[in-house]
DNA sequence: GCACAGATGTTGACAAGAGCCACATTCCGC
DNA sequence: GCGGAATGTGGCTCTTGTCAACATCTGTGC
């Protein structure tokens, strides 16, 4: 039943922890957050419905993992994106939120709750710091903060918005949402360059 | 038990739709959303489990009254705060966030899901319109509708870092995240303006 | 080799909530 | 007053989260 590979027998398992893990993604991808229970997590593994507890404290744990997990994969995508500029940081946004519309709500749903937490605070200034990388070099010192800031705030509400399927008719189509990001993104560059020269006090 | 105004007896319960709508918004306001239960309003209602299935056909049923009431109300924010400019109109809309968290977390999230319904349409094109008339004139008519969707991104995005505590320490006190609002924001103008290849009154 | 301590998994139990149904009560138009 | 339609009640099933007692496996020290 295991998709792992068994080390010696398939007495206990192998690799539980990692195998609730799998299956509660895929289950956040087919059913949404309120999809992801911890039994039918076990039962994807093979394991009784106590078995999770073993490994996580609770559902909770669960979901956590998952948003962690998550946001170590946006950082590394905004990361990879970062050297191409801005844009392409913003595009690698856009891009996860979209792709992962489950992961990337529970990522930050959970992140709202739990934001005092040091392995939360790892998660969230890592996507700070990207953006801040990739956007402070468009303001002066000072505003840097500010400018990074306001680009992700941007390109977070966007990306919302359009998981919602708030933003009109205007974005659909594969890549049409990156796209569409790019064009916004861009007023918000001339901002930042328009905003800099005369820091507001 | 209800705070409700009798009507003659104390029979079947006089308002039992409302009060239970009022019930959850408070579980809403104290325990998140996943602390709504149809079994707690209904108690809270003084009235049997049961009960609640005659005026909703289930809990996402009462929730989506919760959402639906709170964009009117949203709505109504918005367009109270439009003559007084773009500005103002993004202050109410934090304002709103910040003040009433979990609804409004609720509201998007369920107007994902059900983005299709014709209620959502009306109440998601009426948050739509109050950025489009707050800041379509910021640029060229052939770029209004971009302007509007960047402007509710910002500040939808905003809105969502922040109560996420995200935004760092830069951000708190009373009306402070209004008032960070209002710097980002004014960046996003001097955007707009500079995107707009000429100058709009 | 081997026994033991700890890790890992199983079972059974409990509480809580969603949803459904048959039945009871109340209202309202006639 | 009467009968049908609303509205509310209780009880039932199913699912889930969580816990605790018990069983099984593993690796370590000897």
């Amino acid at each position: 039943m295991s998709t792992l590979p068994r080390r010696k027998t398939a007495y206990h398992h192998g690799d539980l922890r990692a195998a609730l893990v799998q299956a509660a993604a895929a289950l956040l991808d087919e059913r949404g957050v309120q999809g992801v229970t911890l039994r039918e997590a076990a039962r994807r593994a093979g394991v009784s419905h106590g078995a999770p507890y073993r490994h996580f404290l609770g559902r909770e744990a669960l979901l956590t993992e998952l948003a962690r997990e998550g946001f170590a994969r946006l950082v590394a995508a905004l990361d990879a994106a970062a050297p191409r500029g801005g844009r392409e940081v913003a595009r690698a946004y856009i891009h996860f939120a979209l792709a992962q519309p489950h992961r990337f709500r529970l990522m930050f749903e959970l992140a709202a709750g739990a934001g005092r937490e040091a392995g939360w605070r790892d998660a969230l200034q890592g996507t700070a710091r990207a953006f801040a990388g990739a956007f402070s070099g468009l303001a002066e010192a000072r505003d840097a903060q500010r400018a990074a800031v306001a680009a992700w705030s941007l390109v977070h509400g966007l990306a919302q918005l359009m998981l919602d399927g708030h933003v009109g008719g205007a974005v659909s189509g594969e890549g049409a949402g990156e796209r569409f990001a790019d064009e916004v993104l861009g007023a918000l560059r001339f901002s930042l360059r328009a905003h800099a020269p005369r820091p507001v006090a």
